[in-house]
Formats: C-alpha cells, structure tokens, sequence
DNA sequence: GGAAGTACGCACAAATTTGTTAGTATGTAG
DNA sequence: CTACATACTAACAAATTTGTGCGTACTTCC
C-alpha cells in the first residue's frame, strides 16, 4: 500500500466520519485496535483455535480480557464461536470472511511496524544521543 | 490487500513477535492504535496541521491528550513537530517519511471500517433480530 | 481596557480498562 | 481418590487512561 492510495481513500465518499466522535465506525475501530483486539486477530488469521490455545499464544492476556476480546469481536460479526457441547468444554474460535478481510489490513500493519523496528528504534537512539 | 497477502506476512521471518509480550513493537503499536493515535494520524494523513486544528478536526480529543499522542508519535519518528517562535505560538505538526508509511496503514484499516460499516451493522441488527 | 486565541504543562478527579481470585461440571490421568 | 484440564463468569481490587480546570505571555480584535 502506497501513500497516495491512503491519500485517495481518505478523499474518497464518505471517509473522515471517524473523526466525528459519534461515529459508530469509533467503536469497531476500537475493538479492532484496543489492547488485546488486534492481537487476537493477528493469532486468528493464521486459522481456528482454541480459547486456551489463543491464551498461550497471545502473550500477557488474561482469560476475562480474552473472553471480553473474543465476545466484541464476535459481536462485530469478525469472529465465529463455535461451542461443541461436551465435557470438558470444547470451543473454536475462527475469522468469518469479514473477519478475515480485517484482519489483513491489522497483520499488514503489524507486519509492517515488526520491519520498520530496527528503523524506529535507530530513530529513538539518535534522538537519545542529543 | 488480500487476505493470502497477510498470510505470507503472518508466516515470514520475524513474524508474529508482538504476540510476545515484551515485544518493542507492542509500544509502538500501541501508539498507533490507541484511543487518539489512529484518529491523529487519519487526520496528519492529509497534510500539516496547526495543534488547535487538530484538536477541532479530532472529534472529542482533549488537549491534553492531543499533546500527548502527538509526543508519543513524535518519539517514535512518525510526527515531525516544528515550532515557530513567534507570539502567539505557532506550532506546525506533520508526517514523516516513516509516519507517512505508517498513516498509509491506518487510513487503509479505517477506509476499510468505514466502507464495510453497512455489512458489519446489519450482522448486528440480524443477530439482535433472532 | 477586556476578551479571545495560541500551545501547551500541571495537579487533581473521574472513568475506563485490566487483573485476580474463586467457582462451575465432569472426564481422564496418576 | 486427587489433581488437572476446559471455557468460561461474577465480584472485587488495582492500574491505567482520560478529562477538567487553571495558568502562561503576548497580540489582535472589539
């Protein structure tokens, strides 16, 4: 993705709402982009888990954020829940097609932020050193 | 972007770091994710602005945390912040190359929002209907 | 001569997010 | 027979984020 296509988007049709506080687009955004919500769709897309499975796989989060997480992304029509009844409990967590379309642009900017790293941090450093 | 872009993204070199919970990148991308940072930088993508220009364009920011995102991205290198000495003060904010990069991101996530907000209310409205 | 605009920093308060602990039902391994 | 794993939820506590109001130094507009 290039500069001028961000610039042509953001003059496209109806682009810019988000700036209005009450757009409802704020609220997707946040769950897409709040703590834990962009991890858990970086670990979604690479296909289905399990609730403990995306617990260990996605660092530091606790089993009342992750269930929080995956209940606001469900509820955004992102995520699938599938719940097999059995004992113990078994459940799948899964991108729907929206979800998936999401979450490409989330892993291209993490994606992106993971290779401009070494390019950031340099900047830190010499900032550092004044 | 398609989703088999970020599948090879997902599954390239150093990868899904920021799954790890001291992962650098966690920071920065918290910075550009959070509450105020994405909505900066939707709004710097277009161009320079003036800190109470910004506040006006960013709808609900505070003051304080206007300044206060804006000194995180500046820290990470995405903001360039130029401060005229003249009185009253005059201030000028903008993207950097890197910033710039960046931004193409985030506008392209929020241009995505934003279209597919039709789609991801009537999910709703069909579950909140059963 | 008073008000407003400028780009903030600071102290304090409120709101929101996050974490912690305990508890559920039951099969399976030791 | 006991502990552990599973996928959570509720209640409560702690941490973090965010907002509010005030002050600043000076100029321009009424």
């Amino acid at each position: 993705m290039t500069g001028e296509t961000a610039q042509r988007l953001l003059e496209g049709w109806q682009l810019g709402n988000v700036l209005a506080a009450d757009c409802p687009s704020r609220a997707i955004l946040n769950h897409l982009t709040n703590r834990w919500g962009t991890l858990v769709m970086v670990a979604l897309a690479t296909g289905p888990h399990r609730f403990a499975e995306l617990r260990r796989k996605v660092g530091g989060v606790s089993e009342r954020m992750l269930s929080q997480t995956l209940k606001d992304l469900e509820a955004d029509g992102f995520v699938l829940r599938t719940a097999h009844p059995v004992v113990p409990p078994h459940v799948d967590y899964e991108l729907t097609g929206l979800g998936r379309e999401a979450a490409a642009y989330v892993v291209a900017l993490v994606g992106w932020i993971e290779g401009a790293l070494p390019e950031i941090m340099a900047g830190k450093m010499r900032v550092a050193a004044e």
